[in-house]
DNA sequence: TAAATAGTGTCTGTAAGACAGTATAAA
DNA sequence: TTTATACTGTCTTACAGACACTATTTA
């Protein structure tokens, strides 16, 4: 057996490029949870330079046996100190980012993650100092945006708000930023927290009503009617939603 | 000068991180073009071990001070010999591949891109072999996908092509497939080369028109009236088109 | 009852899909 | 003239956006 194993292993060293740089990977996250009409982003205060100060996505590196997605879910419970294992968490990759100088230090190629936390539009999940000093802390999206970040972190976040407001248009990703069960209300505060837009209550129901499953139970608010529970189904939107200022009438006014 | 870079380096370095495991970094490129019809991807068979004698798609690794983004333009020249300054081509980046034991040899991450060249829809760039030995040829992407290839390029060309179809539905990105110059009938031929479907010509005329610069130019084809010159714009295409298949009847389908 | 929210009904305009009909060229 | 292609017109159906209206709860 270990035989074979070594044997194999000569083989493939054999065929084995030899010539070729190395770099560092990381991966870097950024993630939203939707909390008083407004998306947030959890973002740390950089304890030492470069960029000593400034705000910076989580992030760290992937380890030797990792692939980049199971780096993006350990770095995210390391770094925000949540309790995964009790909260639903969606996780998807966003883009690499390689310029050889995007860290001043060496050369640090990062996976940027997209990671959605679920809330119920009142409280963000708390965050703690993980196993690094830093903490992370909520920070409102489209303000953080007008300000500057460490490194190229801005850019990840703009990319990260883009891919995630896009792709709100044509599947019901939006349902990972809210419990199992939400009511329609939650669900368009996060449409209307990520867009940062009002959307018509009515028509939203309406449209997005046949890409959702009624649990058949209500809601009891403090006040006003008892609203529906939906749970989200994979359904793709189609034809997508449309986000205001992106449609026709926008592009007639340029 | 040359002190005070030095010092900028020390002091970088000593707030350099120490211990991080390092990859081989390299890119795959998923290349695309039309003809007869038919979505062609540019492929090399396998020279040597592992996968000897299996489809896979052409790449490399990224040099010392490049980003994938021009490592990924440098190989698509390399490997398949393409005059890239005579050809307009479009690259963007597709995804990270990153599993540990994706390549048995060692631990090779693969920031895929994918690469989409203009033809008139008749005649597909010719290839030759690049610096490398193995030559590239076409092959016609829906039958490929139905065949195993090496690696995990096949679930790559796959996500290439599923980058392709979604985004022809919001964007002209289509037009980078046909010359600066195009009627609509080859626009129509890419859509339909991709989708793998047919569309009605007069409703896609009339869904397409606004999205596209008239030149006022025709073309003089074999056969039948001359047809519009059209050029590219970037409007983004609201409400998208709709692929055959995924609306609203095929859900009902389910 | 008043206030607040949930959800439905209705109207209008736009556009998609189907397809017939017309125009323009080459063989 | 035949054939092939390019384009336009028209009809029907569907649905988005706007918004009024009803229903259901708490204070």
């Amino acid at each position: 057996m270990s035989r074979d194993w070594d044997a194999e292993q000569d083989f493939l060293q054999a065929y084995a490029p030899n010539d070729y740089p190395s770099v560092a990977l990381a991966v870097d996250l950024v993630v939203l949870a939707v909390a008083e009409g407004a998306l947030h982003s959890a973002l740390v205060h950089r304890g030492m330079h470069p960029f000593m100060g400034g705000l910076a996505l989580p992030g760290g590196f992937v380890g030797p046996r990792e692939s980049t997605g199971q780096a993006a879910y350990r770095e995210l419970a390391e770094e925000t100190g949540l309790d995964l294992g009790r909260m639903p968490v969606h996780v998807e990759q966003l883009a690499t980012y390689s310029d050889p100088d995007r860290d001043p230090r060496m050369r640090v190629v990062s996976v940027a993650h997209l990671a959605l936390l679920a809330t119920d539009g009142r409280i963000l999940p708390a965050l703690s100092a993980g196993s690094d000093a830093a903490a992370a802390a909520w920070h409102p999206v489209h303000q953080v945006l007008e300000s500057t970040m460490a490194f190229d972190h801005a850019i990840i976040l703009r990319d990260g708000l883009d891919r995630l407001s896009g792709k709100m248009e044509y599947s019901t990703v939006a349902a990972q930023l809210v419990p199992e069960e939400f009511t329609m209300t939650q669900l368009r505060t996060v449409y209307e927290a990520t867009w940062n837009t009002r959307l018509a209550a009515g028509n939203f129901t309406r449209k997005m009503m046949p890409h959702l499953q009624d649990t058949g139970r209500k809601s009891r608010a403090a006040t006003g009617a008892p609203a529906a529970l939906f749970t989200a189904t994979r359904s793709p939107i189609h034809p997508p939603l449309t986000r205001p200022g992106t449609g026709v009438e926008a592009r007639a006014r340029e």
